[in-house]
Parts: C-alpha cells; sequence; structure tokens
RNA sequence: GCCCCCAUCGUCUAGCGGCCCAGGACGUGGCCCUCUCAAGGCCAAAACAAGGAUUCGAAUUCCUUUGGGGGCACCA
C-alpha cells in the first residue's frame, strides 16, 4: 500500500471529557508512529464543543500523557501550526460556515422540532419496536416557511439530509469495503441550536483543513462512518483513509472495562489511565511496547520495541480488527524487560523518587552502585524499596526466630555469626571477590550449607529473607556497617 | 428491537489456498543454574467456535448458526 511511504497527517483529536487511557494512548501511538514512519506530522486537536461534558484540567493530562509516553506532536494547542487554532472551540464560526455551504447545496436543511416532540417520536418509535429516527417534519420545508420561522425567532438545528434509497459503501481498512442501507440512516444534526457544531460536522470539517490523509480512531465510530463519509462526498471532498481501531476489553475477554472496574483496579497495583502508570512504576518504554502490540504485530516473534524501532516497523497492514483483553502480567514483563534494558545511571535516577516517596534520602553513588543488582529483580520500579530499603536504613530489624534457619540451634546460628564476623574484619575492604572465597572456604570446613550460612547473615546484614546477592550488598553498605549489623545480630542472641 | 463489526492456545498474536497433525510471547507446570529472590537456559501441557459449501487441497474463500463487541443523543 503505497500510501504509507507518502508522507502522512495524522491527527489525535480526544475530547477533554475524562482521563486519558490506555485506548487513547494506542490511537496516539500509531499516529505518531504512522506519522514518524512516512515522515508526515502527527497534530492534536482538542475537540471540546461540548461544553455541558468538559473536565477541567484533561487537556493539560492528556498533553502529559503524550509527553511521558514521548509521544510528542508537530502541532496542536501550546505549538500552534500552519493549520490552527487547534482547538474546536475556537472554530465555531469555520463550522457554522462550513454548515450553511452543506445547506445552500441542498444536502443540510434547517430544523426547527422541537427537544421535546423529537422524544415524544422517539418514544412512540421505541414502542413500536422501530428503530429511533428522525421523522423528516423539516426535510422538505419552503424557503419562505423557514425564512419566516428563522425571523419570528424560532430555535432551529442543521440536519443532514441523508438519502433514503440505495446504499453506501465506505472502506475501511482493517474492514474492507462496509455496505450500509441508506434506509437506516439517520438525518443526523450538525449544528445545534446553540450554535455549536457536532462532532460529525466539526471533525469532518478539521480533517479536510487540516489535510488529514489517515483518520485513526475508536471502533465506536463504526456506525457513524457511512455518515462521515457522505458528509465528505457532500463538500466533494476526498476522503481520508479510514482506519477503526477495536476496543480494549477487560482482562476477562468480557466486556468493556467499565467506570467503577476502571476505579478499582489500581487497588491491584494496575489502571487503564495514563497518568497512574508512572507511580505505579511503569515505565514508559514498557507501555508503549506493550499497548503498540495489543492490535498490531511485526512478525512471528520479535516482541521486544523501542519507540523508534516501532517508527521504523510500524506498518498499517499488520493491524489487527479484533477486540483485544487487556493483559497487565504482560504489561509486567515488558517493564521488567525495559527496566533491564536501562543503563545504571537511567535506572538510578528512575527509582529516586520512589525512595524518596518512601521517606528516604538515596544517596546518587549508592543508587548508581544498586542499580545494576536491582535491575534484573524489578518488575516495577517501586518493588526497589521493598527489595533495596535496607541501603538507606540506620540499622535493620527483624526477629530471633527470623535469624535462626530451620534446623539450626541458636548457638548454632551464634557460631555462625562469630566466624563471619572474624572473618569479615580479616579483611581490609569488603569485595565480593575478596570475601566470597574466603566465607566460601568456611562453609566447606563448618559442614554447614552455603544457603543456611548466607541466609543467616542475608537476615543480620539487610533484615530480609529476599534480598539482592548478599556479596555485592556488603560491598555496597561497607565493612563498618556490616560488622555493626552482624555484631548487633550475636548481641541478639544472647 | 434494529444496524454494524469481530472470531487461532487462558491472554496478546503469526498465518493472507499447499511451507501448518498451526509458529512466537505472557502466564502455568517441570528441569538446569543458584547464597534468597530474580534473571537466564531447556522441556511440557495448551487453539483454528460449530455446521455446510467451493477446491485435487481450507485456519486461510463463501453461506448459515453460535458467541463476543460496538452503535442507535441538540455527547465524543
Amino acid at each position: 500500500m503505497n500510501q504509507e511511504f507518502t508522507p502522512a497527517r495524522v491527527r489525535f483529536a480526544p475530547s477533554p471529557t475524562g482521563h486519558m487511557h490506555l485506548g487513547s494512548a494506542r490511537t496516539a501511538l500509531y499516529d505518531y508512529l504512522l506519522a514518524h514512519k512516512t515522515g508526515g506530522q502527527f497534530i492534536l486537536r482538542i475537540e471540546d464543543t461540548d461544553v455541558k461534558r468538559y473536565m477541567p484540567g484533561a487537556e493539560e493530562e492528556l498533553i502529559n500523557g503524550l509527553k511521558w509516553l514521548g509521544i510528542d506532536y508537530d502541532e496542536g494547542p501550546g505549538k500552534g501550526g500552519p493549520y490552527g487554532p487547534y482547538r474546536q472551540s475556537e472554530r465555531k464560526e469555520i463550522y457554522l460556515e462550513y454548515g450553511k455551504k452543506l445547506v445552500e447545496s441542498g444536502n443540510a436543511y434547517y430544523c426547527f422540532c422541537t427537544p421535546e416532540r423529537l422524544s415524544r417520536v422517539r418514544e412512540e418509535q421505541q414502542k413500536r419496536k422501530e428503530p429511533p429516527h428522525y421523522d423528516g417534519t423539516c426535510r422538505n420545508l419552503s424557503r419562505e416557511e423557514i425564512e419566516a420561522r428563522i425571523k419570528n425567532g424560532e430555535k432551529y438545528v442543521v440536519r443532514f439530509k441523508a438519502p433514503r434509497e440505495g446504499t453506501t459503501t465506505v472502506t475501511d481498512l482493517l474492514r474492507g469495503e462496509i455496505t450500509v442501507e441508506n434506509r437506516t440512516l439517520d438525518d443526523s444534526i450538525l449544528i445545534k441550536s446553540d450554535g455549536w457544531a457536532l462532532y460529525h460536522l466539526a471533525a469532518m470539517v478539521d480533517d479536510y483543513l487540516m489535510k488529514i490523509t489517515h483518520v485513526i480512531r475508536g471502533s465506536e465510530w463504526l456506525p457513524s462512518l457511512p455518515l462521515h463519509s457522505l458528509i465528505c462526498r457532500a463538500f466533494g471532498w476526498r476522503e481520508p483513509v479510514w482506519i477503526h481501531l477495536s476496543v480494549f476489553l477487560k482482562p476477562s475477554g468480557k466486556g468493556k472495562m467499565s467506570k467503577r472496574e476502571s476505579a478499582d483496579l489500581i487497588k491491584d497495583g494496575h489502571s487503564i489511565f495514563i497518568k497512574d502508570f508512572a507511580d505505579l512504576g511503569y515505565v514508559p518504554e514498557a507501555v508503549v511496547n506493550w499497548v503498540a502490540l495489543m492490535g498490531w504485530s511485526y512478525d512471528d516473534h520479535t516482541e521486544f520495541f523501542t519507540l523508534d524501532d516501532l517508527v521504523q516497523k510500524f506498518d498499517l497492514n499488520h493491524l489487527n480488527p479484533s477486540p483485544a483483553a487487556i493483559n497487565f502480567t504482560k504489561l509486567d514483563h515488558f517493564n521488567g524487560l525495559h527496566i533491564r534494558n536501562l543503563s545504571d545511571e537511567d535506572l538510578a535516577g528512575r527509582i529516586r523518587p520512589f525512595f524518596e516517596a518512601k521517606g528516604y534520602q538515596p544517596d546518587h553513588q549508592i543508587l548508581l552502585k544498586i542499580a545494576p543488582i536491582l535491575k534484573e529483580r524489578l518488575a516495577t520500579l517501586d518493588d526497589s524499596v521493598e527489595l533495596a530499603g535496607f541501603f538507606f536504613e540506620k540499622d535493620v530489624k527483624y526477629s530471633t526466630e527470623e535469624l535462626i534457619p530451620k534446623g539450626l540451634t541458636k548457638e548454632q546460628t551464634a557460631v555462625i555469626l562469630k566466624e563471619s564476623l572474624k572473618i569479615l574484619s580479616s579483611v581490609p575492604v569488603l569485595t565480593k571477590e575478596k570475601d566470597e572465597p574466603l566465607m566460601r572456604e568456611f562453609v566447606e570446613k563448618s559442614g554447614f550449607s552455603a544457603g543456611q550460612v548466607f541466609g543467616i547473615l542475608r537476615i543480620a546484614v539487610t533484615g530480609q529473607r529476599v534480598s539482592p546477592p548478599l556479596f555485592e550488598s556488603m560491598e555496597i553498605i561497607g565493612k563498618d556497617k556490616v560488622l555493626e549489623r552482624i555484631d548487633a545480630a550475636i548481641k541478639i542472641l544472647d
């Protein structure tokens, strides 16, 4: 498909009515990838024509979300561009003008029906088990009557004059031709009585004026695709390439995530809201990788992708039209992969806030040293605190029972601790290369198992049953503190 | 109710008429490595929704059924 290799102008057009979620993130990602792959532009357009549903802060959240994910836009609010303004609330007059054009060309008409009458009609239709429909009362009003009623101050809307007979066929890139019977079409409202355009008009006008080549959006728009196509045709515009992505299903695969369920996820350390991922310890690289693969694939075995990889390899032909269930365990997997792909310096910087949030004041040099031993143990960044908090602790806490391993007595444990103290005191500086052979030699002679000896030391030094490797940890903690902690353990047993 | 879309292991998916008694990944189980936990390596179990049709040959094409999803606003 050669259209992929011509510069694409693609737009991400969210409405600021709620939190940015995974579905939006994926759409924006694909937009970005297509634009960058083809050397085109990625445009952010805010669809805020509905004042009632406006959520303060949503636009900012959207922009921050994109920034966090690393998908920067070329044109949009705060950035400008040759086709602005990029907020629909600033484009009211434009839509009015194009609405009028449609009326003049006979593709739309003024409708004076009141909302009350409309809902009455709808009720009756439903009672008769008919699909709810505009009944066409104002479809063929005379010019004189229209002028008179407008002059009379009657409220009106602009409706699209949808064809009543025949069929309409539109092509969606991943689904092929979609054909509907025109009699199932409705005369949708294009401009409300308050003068604001509805999505159907506004989006089509903007896509045209902004020279959008590909419309990538959710499949909830599929039912109104014929309408949108018809509007473009009424204007005589060339249609963009239509791409409707399927929705994300809840992890069980049974249905879409409800508001309630989305909010509840956070209890399990998950979320579908982009704003939450950072705090939950996810790195944007992983979220991008994960979400890219829900609905797109490269081949039958490659799964690790950076954003740059994706720009290189993304293509429209491997998009998948079927709905995908969200799989958070796979996100954890990707998160681990990308954490391990980070430099020590980078990882040190990223885990710092998690330590700080727990009241630690981590030293950068120590963070740099623990980064490599933490790397392959982290599913999420916040795991690092639980695993490595002891590095920043003055002393460690544990119970006597924890110190004495199963199968050993208090006395034996004390012997091991005292011997270890002696050995570790004998080396000038604690380094893995130096003390590990000495300790292993002791294990060998003592008749205890490595697991027993190192297990006791692990508790004494880290206060934890599970920790990063012992000798590496001791090296980082330093001789003085290690000896201090072992000494403290011996005292506990006395 | 009506309209539209979708259908391969539990999940994400590869597959675009013979390379497939279906490949990869996550997860699960086992083994190896091992100072704990991981990471890593190896192995295993696990799917073409059902029924027709076309064809020498179908997971791949067509039809029906079933299941799932979306939509039917002066929301987007």
